[in-house]
DNA sequence: TCATTAAATTGTT
DNA sequence: AACAATTTAATGA
Protein backbone atom coordinates (compact mmCIF):
# COMPACT_ATOMS: atom_id res chain seq x y z
CA UNK A 1 0.00 0.00 0.00
CA UNK A 2 1.68 3.35 -0.97
CA UNK A 3 1.92 5.80 2.16
CA UNK A 4 4.28 8.12 2.92
CA UNK A 5 8.04 7.47 3.62
CA UNK A 6 8.82 9.49 6.44
CA UNK A 7 12.05 9.03 7.92
CA UNK A 8 10.75 9.82 11.11
CA UNK A 9 8.99 6.96 11.80
CA UNK A 10 10.20 4.10 8.90
CA UNK A 11 13.80 4.46 9.34
CA UNK A 12 17.20 2.58 9.73
CA UNK A 13 20.62 3.30 9.99
CA UNK A 14 22.54 2.78 6.31
CA UNK A 15 24.25 -0.20 6.09
CA UNK A 16 28.23 -0.15 5.15
CA UNK A 17 27.36 -1.08 1.48
CA UNK A 18 24.85 1.94 1.70
CA UNK A 19 27.04 4.44 2.47
CA UNK A 20 29.50 3.55 -0.03
CA UNK A 21 26.66 4.33 -2.69
CA UNK A 22 26.47 8.22 -1.03
CA UNK A 23 28.26 9.96 -3.35
CA UNK A 24 29.19 13.49 -1.65
CA UNK A 25 30.44 11.44 1.82
CA UNK A 26 33.59 10.90 -0.68
CA UNK A 27 34.45 15.32 -0.67
CA UNK A 28 34.60 15.72 3.15
CA UNK A 29 37.17 15.59 5.34
CA UNK A 30 37.65 12.53 8.07
CA UNK A 31 36.14 14.70 10.98
CA UNK A 32 32.95 15.62 9.08
CA UNK A 33 32.17 12.35 7.91
CA UNK A 34 32.63 11.40 11.59
CA UNK A 35 30.60 13.98 12.51
CA UNK A 36 27.23 13.31 10.15
CA UNK A 37 27.41 9.52 8.97
CA UNK A 38 25.56 8.92 11.76
CA UNK A 39 23.17 11.52 11.45
CA UNK A 40 22.05 9.50 8.09
CA UNK A 41 19.03 7.95 7.93
CA UNK A 42 17.66 5.37 5.02
CA UNK A 43 14.30 3.75 4.74
CA UNK A 44 12.48 1.61 2.47
CA UNK A 45 9.98 3.19 0.16
CA UNK A 46 7.49 1.19 -1.88
CA UNK A 47 6.13 1.67 -4.98
CA UNK A 48 3.57 5.07 -4.61
CA UNK A 49 5.18 6.33 -1.91
CA UNK A 50 6.00 9.95 -0.88
CA UNK A 51 9.03 10.91 -0.23
CA UNK A 52 8.35 14.30 0.18
CA UNK A 53 4.86 16.13 -0.92
CA UNK A 54 4.56 20.15 -1.82
CA UNK A 55 4.00 22.35 0.29
CA UNK A 56 5.62 20.68 3.55
CA UNK A 57 8.41 21.91 5.51
CA UNK A 58 11.77 20.61 4.56
CA UNK A 59 12.77 17.50 6.79
CA UNK A 60 15.59 16.22 4.85
CA UNK A 61 18.43 16.51 2.27
CA UNK A 62 17.00 13.40 0.13
CA UNK A 63 19.39 11.16 -1.75
CA UNK A 64 18.26 7.36 -3.91
CA UNK A 65 20.49 4.90 -2.43
CA UNK A 66 18.81 2.25 -4.44
CA UNK A 67 15.84 2.64 -6.98
CA UNK A 68 13.77 5.12 -9.23
CA UNK A 69 11.99 7.79 -8.17
CA UNK A 70 10.01 10.53 -9.44
CA UNK A 71 9.74 14.27 -9.26
CA UNK A 72 6.60 15.81 -10.24
CA UNK A 73 3.90 18.59 -9.28
CA UNK A 74 0.20 19.15 -10.27
CA UNK A 75 -1.18 21.76 -11.88
CA UNK A 76 -4.49 23.41 -11.06
CA UNK A 77 -6.74 21.13 -13.20
CA UNK A 78 -4.87 18.04 -11.44
CA UNK A 79 -2.56 16.97 -14.33
CA UNK A 80 0.84 15.85 -12.91
CA UNK A 81 3.76 16.82 -14.82
CA UNK A 82 6.94 14.70 -14.48
CA UNK A 83 10.36 17.59 -14.15
CA UNK A 84 12.67 14.31 -13.76
CA UNK A 85 13.75 10.89 -12.81
CA UNK A 86 15.76 10.06 -9.88
CA UNK A 87 18.00 7.06 -10.53
CA UNK A 88 20.42 5.67 -8.21
CA UNK A 89 23.31 8.30 -6.48
CA UNK A 90 20.81 11.48 -7.17
CA UNK A 91 20.57 13.88 -4.21
CA UNK A 92 17.70 15.98 -3.66
CA UNK A 93 16.14 18.83 -2.11
CA UNK A 94 18.80 21.45 -1.23
CA UNK A 95 16.79 24.11 -2.40
CA UNK A 96 14.10 24.26 -0.29
CA UNK A 97 16.89 22.80 2.65
CA UNK A 98 19.05 25.99 2.02
CA UNK A 99 15.93 28.09 2.12
CA UNK A 100 14.21 26.51 4.63
CA UNK A 101 10.95 26.61 2.73
CA UNK A 102 8.33 24.20 1.90
CA UNK A 103 8.31 21.72 -0.90
CA UNK A 104 7.59 23.10 -4.49
CA UNK A 105 7.36 19.24 -5.39
CA UNK A 106 6.17 16.17 -5.04
CA UNK A 107 8.87 12.61 -4.71
CA UNK A 108 7.26 9.29 -5.20
CA UNK A 109 8.86 5.89 -5.64
CA UNK A 110 8.33 4.18 -9.09
CA UNK A 111 9.51 1.31 -7.68
CA UNK A 112 10.67 -0.58 -4.58
CA UNK A 113 13.86 1.93 -3.42
CA UNK A 114 16.17 2.51 -0.35
CA UNK A 115 15.93 6.39 0.45
CA UNK A 116 18.68 8.05 2.31
CA UNK A 117 18.21 11.06 4.31
CA UNK A 118 20.70 13.74 6.06
CA UNK A 119 18.83 15.60 8.55
CA UNK A 120 18.51 19.47 7.86
CA UNK A 121 20.53 20.50 10.79
CA UNK A 122 23.15 18.10 9.25
CA UNK A 123 23.21 19.66 5.58
CA UNK A 124 23.38 23.15 7.24
CA UNK A 125 26.60 22.42 9.92
CA UNK A 126 27.78 20.83 6.71
CA UNK A 127 27.65 24.39 4.58
CA UNK A 128 29.00 26.14 7.02
CA UNK A 129 32.09 23.49 7.92
CA UNK A 130 33.40 22.03 4.86
CA UNK A 131 34.05 22.77 1.56
CA UNK A 132 34.54 19.96 -0.34
CA UNK A 133 30.85 19.31 0.92
CA UNK A 134 30.20 23.36 -1.09
CA UNK A 135 32.04 21.73 -3.79
CA UNK A 136 29.84 19.20 -4.38
CA UNK A 137 26.45 21.06 -3.61
CA UNK A 138 27.78 23.87 -6.15
CA UNK A 139 28.68 21.12 -8.79
CA UNK A 140 25.31 19.39 -8.59
CA UNK A 141 23.16 23.02 -8.26
CA UNK A 142 25.00 23.79 -12.12
CA UNK A 143 24.45 20.28 -13.62
CA UNK A 144 20.85 20.47 -12.27
CA UNK A 145 20.65 23.82 -14.24
CA UNK A 146 22.12 21.98 -17.29
CA UNK A 147 20.02 19.50 -16.99
CA UNK A 148 16.85 21.84 -16.67
CA UNK A 149 17.49 23.42 -19.48
CA UNK A 150 17.85 20.37 -21.99
CA UNK A 151 14.86 19.37 -20.32
CA UNK A 152 12.86 22.61 -21.84
CA UNK A 153 14.05 21.51 -24.79
CA UNK A 154 12.37 18.42 -24.92
CA UNK A 155 9.57 19.80 -24.14
CA UNK A 156 9.15 21.38 -27.30
CA UNK A 157 9.79 18.52 -29.58
CA UNK A 158 7.42 16.22 -30.11
CA UNK A 159 9.27 13.43 -31.36
CA UNK A 160 8.95 10.60 -29.14
CA UNK A 161 12.16 9.07 -30.14
CA UNK A 162 14.17 12.05 -29.51
CA UNK A 163 12.22 12.48 -26.27
CA UNK A 164 12.96 9.21 -24.84
CA UNK A 165 16.83 9.92 -26.07
CA UNK A 166 17.21 12.89 -23.71
CA UNK A 167 15.06 11.87 -21.33
CA UNK A 168 18.20 8.45 -21.06
CA UNK A 169 20.79 10.77 -21.63
CA UNK A 170 19.74 13.02 -17.91
CA UNK A 171 19.34 9.30 -16.29
CA UNK A 172 22.72 8.71 -17.33
CA UNK A 173 24.24 11.89 -15.94
CA UNK A 174 27.05 10.71 -14.38
CA UNK A 175 27.35 13.80 -12.09
CA UNK A 176 23.93 13.93 -11.22
CA UNK A 177 23.62 10.26 -10.73
CA UNK A 178 26.95 8.78 -10.11
CA UNK A 179 24.94 5.29 -8.99
CA UNK A 180 23.97 4.78 -12.25
CA UNK A 181 27.33 3.43 -13.97
CA UNK A 182 27.26 1.66 -17.54
CA UNK A 183 23.54 0.10 -16.87
CA UNK A 184 20.35 1.89 -15.88
CA UNK A 185 18.20 -0.28 -14.24
CA UNK A 186 14.72 1.06 -15.13
CA UNK A 187 11.24 -1.29 -16.73
CA UNK A 188 10.35 0.45 -20.44
CA UNK A 189 6.92 0.50 -18.46
CA UNK A 190 8.71 3.09 -16.15
CA UNK A 191 10.58 5.19 -18.40
CA UNK A 192 7.45 5.34 -19.90
CA UNK A 193 5.79 6.69 -17.14
CA UNK A 194 8.55 9.57 -16.71
CA UNK A 195 8.20 10.28 -20.47
CA UNK A 196 5.01 10.35 -20.65
CA UNK A 197 4.31 7.98 -23.48
CA UNK A 198 2.88 4.80 -24.13
CA UNK A 199 5.06 1.83 -23.16
CA UNK A 200 4.48 0.22 -26.60
CA UNK A 201 6.05 3.89 -27.87
CA UNK A 202 8.99 3.76 -25.82
CA UNK A 203 9.68 0.42 -26.77
CA UNK A 204 9.63 1.40 -30.23
CA UNK A 205 11.32 4.38 -29.16
CA UNK A 206 14.28 2.04 -27.83
CA UNK A 207 14.16 -0.42 -30.40
CA UNK A 208 15.22 2.85 -33.06
CA UNK A 209 18.30 3.96 -30.33
CA UNK A 210 19.22 -0.06 -30.11
CA UNK A 211 19.45 0.34 -34.07
CA UNK A 212 21.43 3.57 -33.78
CA UNK A 213 24.34 1.92 -31.35
CA UNK A 214 23.39 4.53 -28.77
CA UNK A 215 22.08 1.93 -25.70
CA UNK A 216 21.61 -2.04 -25.60
CA UNK A 217 18.13 -3.31 -24.57
CA UNK A 218 18.62 -5.16 -21.60
CA UNK A 219 15.83 -7.48 -19.91
CA UNK A 220 14.63 -5.35 -16.78
CA UNK A 221 17.58 -2.28 -17.58
CA UNK A 222 19.35 -0.47 -20.36
CA UNK A 223 23.06 -0.07 -21.47
CA UNK A 224 24.41 2.99 -22.46
CA UNK A 225 26.45 2.61 -25.91
CA UNK A 226 26.85 6.38 -26.29
CA UNK A 227 25.93 9.22 -23.94
CA UNK A 228 27.43 11.47 -26.30
CA UNK A 229 25.01 10.00 -29.22
CA UNK A 230 21.87 9.87 -26.67
CA UNK A 231 22.84 14.04 -26.04
CA UNK A 232 23.75 14.88 -29.44
CA UNK A 233 21.24 16.66 -31.83
CA UNK A 234 23.19 15.66 -35.00
CA UNK A 235 23.04 11.76 -33.76
CA UNK A 236 19.38 12.38 -33.08
CA UNK A 237 17.71 13.92 -36.61
CA UNK A 238 19.54 11.03 -38.25
CA UNK A 239 16.81 8.79 -36.70
C1' DT B 1 22.64 -28.14 -8.42
C1' DC B 2 18.85 -28.99 -11.23
C1' DA B 3 14.10 -28.97 -12.82
C1' DT B 4 9.68 -26.96 -12.35
C1' DT B 5 6.69 -23.14 -11.60
C1' DA B 6 5.40 -18.50 -10.86
C1' DA B 7 6.16 -13.70 -11.71
C1' DA B 8 7.99 -9.92 -14.22
C1' DT B 9 9.18 -7.84 -18.44
C1' DT B 10 9.31 -7.38 -23.31
C1' DG B 11 7.54 -7.66 -28.11
C1' DT B 12 3.60 -7.28 -30.96
C1' DT B 13 -1.05 -6.44 -32.63
C1' DA C 1 -5.72 -2.80 -23.92
C1' DA C 2 -4.81 -7.47 -24.66
C1' DC C 3 -1.98 -11.36 -25.66
C1' DA C 4 2.11 -14.24 -26.63
C1' DA C 5 7.01 -14.83 -25.99
C1' DT C 6 10.95 -14.35 -23.25
C1' DT C 7 13.71 -13.75 -19.02
C1' DT C 8 14.30 -13.92 -14.27
C1' DA C 9 13.25 -15.33 -9.50
C1' DA C 10 11.49 -18.68 -6.32
C1' DT C 11 10.69 -23.17 -4.85
C1' DG C 12 11.67 -27.71 -3.55
C1' DA C 13 13.78 -32.15 -4.26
Amino acid sequence: MATDLTLHQRRRAPRPDELAGIPWLRHLQPAEQERVIPQIVVGDAQPGDHVCRYGRPPTYWFGVVDGLLKMSTESAQGNSVTYTGLPSGGWFGEGTAIKQEPYRYNVQALRNSVVAGLPIDGFHWLLDHSIGFNRFVMNQLNERLGQFIAAREIDRMNDPDVRVARSLASLFNPVLYPGVGEVLRITQQELAYLVGLSRQRVNMALNTLQEAALIRIEYGGLRVLSLEGLRNDAVLRTL
